[in-house]
DNA sequence: ACATTCACG
DNA sequence: ACGTACGTGAATGTT
């Protein structure tokens, strides 16, 4: 039995353009659209399963519908250029889909529908329409349902002419009469003024068409009458633009729409450039089932796979190293389970050569008979091309094995030639950069809970995959970084940094738990007081940490005007108590609880967990492919936002403690490194004069924009200048500095202006950096790392505004995590050169962190602040203050 | 899994 | 008119 599914493609793609969040995929392109359309589709077809489809478009701006009338579709904002762009995104999946699409110039979506379902109704074929448009209700008929997408494109109400009775009390035809009364302001039919739907249907309820109201004038009465007299014939016109034309010279037969199911190949692969994971998983359509699995199979089939697990495979092993002493090209993969490679679980490697891909399960490694194995890792001049090798590195580390001789990291490589694009998994850059389709790890363990290692067998010839799709992606992500002049970047720093995060990540930093310990006692003894304190005022007891009740308590009980609002209810963050404060003393104890609990819960109960009790250290990971502007992110424990702002806080640092006594903590941070840059970057005269001279850059700001001398800038004026230079370098906006200030909107544009002014070289970098990120689609840093932005020239005005910040922020930012990257090459250099004790323990942005010994002091207090001033030339001095004492917090 | 809050530069 | 400061990670509560 024949059923047709005729679907109004330009309703659909603007009612899901607008009713789904932005999305792109990691080439900036839009998909939100595309993504709705297809989700609305894909629930359709299982719904009504038709047998044939028909996706119609609108051809061209004239139809016929504009002879009579000019103004149809007047007024109507341009399609947005990130709907634009999706209509061939769109086409082209429907062809994946194996789905039929028509347009004929001079006619609108719905005429060729109206055709089509004329041609049903004469054949007696049942047929569903799929519109956002209510206007087609008049197609309705015995074999016609209208399926009107609701709630954005997520659902349908299907429409009979039954339920249109049942809706609107007309039939199916009357719509047009409806409309031709009413009106469609977004087709720009102008019906008739004063009259909305509840009027046109009473006066349809009554005489039944347009024309018999027209006849039956002398009925109404008053200001009705009146405006349907002047304006009948607008009535009469817009009934005629509602109506659709069902006489589409249409030459295709019935037959040329059949629908006969999805290519699964097809449309993996479609879904897999628009990069929607879900519908693939949704489908089934990914890497662990039908076309996928079969194309790694195939992958696998071709590799020669061996398997290296016992002594009684040594000859497999001398083969193996054989192979790659014969040439250098290789791929290794080392898999790991496990986030934190200080406590992570390897499961073996996989090395891939020319001739074959060699699989040892880890136990293997560690065996005896490997050790030839584990010397070839070890050895520096052994090229090897990994996956991560930093994580590699430190994981091994703690089994006694080492890794050197890094050539090539596929994932570092990845993440410089797009720092933003979060899927850094060795499938997704595999995927993103043209390699056959790697099985994702997802679907070859599972995730979460039901995390599990398969059968060997499937899990040897995951690594193998693995390990040749590295061996595969190393000459074309080399020539990437070639063509997009960050070789340099990656060979020269990146890389090299990689193994001196390892080494002071393996190093660790000595913790004193006593010292933690006593914090623990002390903030215990203050939090059981405050609390029993909060509840005699609130008068019950309740969870202070639980933003939900403590909003229940503060604005409903107590009364207190509430300020913001967060999605789920009342805000309570500290922007919100502090303002509350006047109101009520419960609030100064509920900031300070928090202050407590913070402390408490964070840094005393948290760094302790991360006390290897071995050693009284504590060994944080970096990550070095996490932020989008190059600068480095800290976990297991963070250990770059330690308190220091506050003295309770700080007293944290107490327990941070060189590992052998006598030594020293020795600290220095560079000093206004990002104003610094963006002095150079802009080559602001009065800026750069500013820090060749060493001025206190805040009071010269002030000086500058208030207009004053030096002895006239009062500490407000000073922390307003301060406040304006945070701006600056966060891509200032009017908004952004009156919050942080807390003055008027207007207040704060007049000092950016002013501030612009004496800073021209700043404006006009400001607007040069904008402009390039509008003509390239990205923005780079002084040495040339790179950051996408693809909201750049989105005519959304809040994303657009946000791109232009980042624009403004991530050279300034991006090229203070540059210099400070380079410091640290060059100290790590320095050190060893020198034969020096000392070791690098922490970098904090613009920090970095060493124990010294007494012997070293004096030296290092010189060589540290001189090398990270060093670290590159810019045309104003970069400076570094350094400081030393028994831990941490004494350094300052 | 997501939201809120808050610690740092 | 739009409604924001830039970049992170961890703990806790809620769904």
């Amino acid at each position: 039995m024949e059923k047709w599914m005729l679907i109004d493609g330009n309703s659909i793609i603007y009612r899901a353009f607008f009713a789904l969040p932005p999305l792109t995929n990691s080439a900036g392109k839009h998909t939100n659209a595309v993504f709705g359309f297809t989700t609305m589709l894909l629930k359709l077809l299982e719904q009504e399963k038709p047998t044939h489809v028909l996706v119609a478009f609108d051809a061209g701006k004239i139809t016929f519908r504009h002879e009579g009338y000019t103004e149809y579709k007047g007024g109507r904002q341009k399609t947005p250029p990130e709907l634009s762009e999706q209509f061939p995104v769109l086409k082209e999946l429907l062809g994946a889909f194996g789905i039929s699409q028509f347009e004929l110039s001079g006619y609108e979506a719905d005429d060729i529908i109206g055709t089509l379902t004329r041609r049903a109704d004469e054949q007696g074929v049942p047929a569903v329409v799929v519109t956002g448009d209510k206007d087609m209700l008049q197609l309705a008929s015995d074999n016609i349902t209208i399926a009107v997408t609701r709630k954005g494109v997520s659902e349908v109400d299907l429409y009979s002419p039954d339920a249109i009775k049942e809706k609107y009390g007309l039939e199916p035809l009357q719509i047009i009469d409806l409309k031709g009364l009413m009106g469609d302001a977004s087709d720009n039919i102008p019906g008739v003024p004063g009259v909305g739907e509840k009027t046109a249907l009473k006066l349809l309820h009554e005489h039944g068409t347009v024309e018999n109201v027209l006849d039956n004038l002398d009925k109404l009465k008053g200001k009705l009458k009146e405006n349907i007299e002047t304006h009948k014939d607008s009535a009469m016109m817009s009934k005629k633009l509602a109506t659709i034309y069902r006489e589409v010279p249409i030459e295709q037969e019935a037959d040329e729409i059949r629908y006969g199911g999805y290519d699964s190949g097809k449309l993996a692969e479609a879904f897999r450039k628009l990069e929607f994971k879900s519908l693939i998983d949704r489908l089934e359509l990914g890497a662990d089932a039908g076309e996928a699995e079969d194309a790694a199979q195939a992958a696998a089939s071709e590799l020669t796979i061996r398997v290296i697990e016992s002594e009684s495979d040594a000859a497999e092993l001398d083969r193996l190293l054989r192979s790659l002493g014969e040439s250098e090209e290789n791929g290794l993969f080392i898999e790991s389970i496990g986030e934190n490679p200080h406590h992570a679980e390897l499961v073996g490697l996989a090395i891939a050569t020319e001739e074959a891909v060699y699989v040892l399960p880890f136990a293997a490694l560690a065996k005896p008979f490997a050790a030839k194995l584990r010397d070839w890792l070890g050895q520096p001049d052994k090229p090897k091309y990994g996956f991560d090798l930093h994580k590699n590195e430190l994981a091994l580390l703690w089994s006694g094995i080492r890794l050197e001789g890094a050539a090539f990291d596929v994932q570092l490589a990845a993440y410089l030639l797009d720092p933003t694009d979060t899927s850094q998994t060795l499938s997704s850059v595999s995927d993103k950069h043209g390699l056959p389709v790697l099985p994702t790890d997802e679907a070859v363990y599972g995730k979460g809970a039901k995390f599990k290692l398969p059968d060997e067998q499937t899990l040897y010839r995951h690594l193998a995959l693995k390990a040749e799709a590295v061996r595969r992606l190393v000459p074309v992500l080399t020539e990437e970084l070639n063509r997009t002049n960050m070789s340099k970047l990656y060979f020269e720093m990146e890389q090299p940094l990689a193994r001196i995060l390892a080494g002071m990540e393996h190093l660790g930093i000595k913790v004193e738990k006593e010292e933690l310990e006593k914090l623990g006692v002390d903030l215990e003894r203050q939090l059981t007081t405050i609390i029993s304190d909060i509840y005699k005022l609130a008068g019950t007891e309740f969870n202070i940490g639980s933003p939900k009740q403590l909003g229940e308590i503060l604005f409903e009980k107590l009364g207190l005007p509430a300020k913001k609002k967060t999605k789920t209810g009342y805000s309570t963050d500290a922007e919100v108590l502090e303002e509350l404060a006047p109101y009520h003393e419960i609030i100064s104890l509920i900031l300070h609880y928090r202050q407590l609990a913070k402390l408490q819960s964070t840094y005393v109960e948290g760094l302790l967990k991360e006390v290897r009790g071995e050693t009284g250290k504590i060994h944080t990971y970096y990550r070095q492919t996490i932020a989008a502007t190059g600068r480095l992110s800290s976990q297991f424990p963070n250990l770059q936002n330690i308190p220091i702002r506050l003295e309770e806080g700080r007293k944290i640092r107490k327990a941070f403690v060189p590992s052998k006594p006598g030594w020293s903590i020795l600290a220095a941070d560079y000093s206004q490194i990002e104003l610094r840059v963006l002095a150079h970057i802009s080559g602001d005269e009065n800026l750069k004069e500013a820090f060749i001279h060493d001025m206190d850059i805040h009071t010269k700001t002030a000086m500058d924009v208030f207009g004053v001398t030096a002895g006239q800038v009062d500490a407000n004026m000073r922390r307003q200048a301060k406040a304006v230079n945070f701006g600056i370098v966060y891509g200032i906006s009017d908004f952004g500095l009156s919050q942080n200030l807390g003055i008027t909107r207007a207040e704060a544009g007049r000092f950016i202006e002013q501030y612009l002014d004496v800073f021209q070289g700043v404006r006009r970098f400001m607007d040069d950096i904008k402009k390039d990120a509008k003509r390239d689609g990205y923005v780079t840093t002084l040495l040339g790392r790179r950051r996408y932005l693809a909201d750049i020239n989105a005519s959304n005005f809040n994303l657009r505004s946000f791109a232009e910040r980042t624009a403004m922020n991530t050279p300034i930012q991006g090229t203070a995590a540059d210099i400070i990257k380079l410091a640290m090459v060059q100290m790590d250099a320095a050190l060893r050169e020198r034969g020096l004790k000392s070791r690098m323990l922490l970098q904090v942005h613009d920090e970095l962190v060493f124990e010294v010994p007494e012997e070293e002091l004096e030296l290092m207090k010189k060589l540290v602040p001189d090398t990270m001033a060093g670290a590159l030339k810019l045309d104003v001095p970069l400076k570094a203050d350094v400081s030393y004492g028994s831990n941490w917090y004494e350094a300052k």
